[in-house]
DNA sequence: AGGGAGATTTTCT
DNA sequence: GAAAATCTCCCTA
């Protein structure tokens, strides 16, 4: 356990497109009792305050609330009746920020991920939705402290910006010039 | 292997 | 009441 430590807050605090990038290789720590689940990030979106695309467009509400909180938080929503989505909360308070987390390379836990979500190979943690229901994040999550001890980012692997690829975003009906999403390029556990 | 429809319910207008 | 930062299944090629 003390091999993983929390990013600082500043992490966080910084423009939301840089903390994207700089979350691709990053390693998300989801601590359950005693176990340990442990993914890497390979891909993720940002999604800005001034952008039609985001949650936050339209200002506050108490859905989005979460994503006005200062940096280093987690925002967990839920949509399309059945299925959440986890975010990173970016910025300074009152910001309305946040990195969409898509798709994750499981490092440690891969058993339990396994019961949570028994899709067998990249089909376990390729989408927004099955992180979440790989790693058991819902409602209970949302509002989480990644600064803490029980859901936290740690830095992992250094991804050269030669393997860094930015491209539109995905499931969005609007800001579809902006080219926010980040991968780690031809990693096979990339969403669709 | 790629595309389209249906599922299902919260959230905000 | 309509839309939703998705997923799965079933279809065609």
């Amino acid at each position: 356990m003390p091999q993983y430590r929390p990013l600082p807050r500043s992490f966080y605090r910084r423009p939301t497109l840089v903390v994207a990038r700089d979350l691709l290789g990053c390693l998300l720590v989801r601590r359950i009792g005693r176990k340990c689940l442990v993914v890497r990030i390979v891909e993720c979106e940002a999604y800005r305050q001034d952008d039609p695309a985001s949650h936050a467009f339209r200002g506050k509400t108490p859905r989005n609330e979460v994503m006005f909180r200062d940096g280093g938080h987690l925002y967990v929503y839920f949509t399309y009746g059945m299925h959440f989505c986890s975010n990173v909360v970016t910025g300074r308070e009152g910001r309305g920020e946040a990195v969409l987390i898509r798709a994750v390379e499981p490092v440690e836990g891969e058993e339990l991920m396994r019961k949570n979500r028994p899709n067998p190979g990249v089909d376990m943690t390729n989408g927004p939705a099955k992180v979440c229901q790989a790693l058991r994040l819902g409602r209970a999550e949302n509002g989480t402290d990644l600064c803490g001890a029980s859901i936290f980012i740690s830095r992992g692997r250094r991804i050269p910006s030669s393997r860094v690829r930015r491209s539109t975003r995905i499931g969005i009906s609007a800001g579809h010039e902006k080219r926010w999403r980040f991968t780690i390029h031809e990693n096979p556990w990339l969403s669709r």
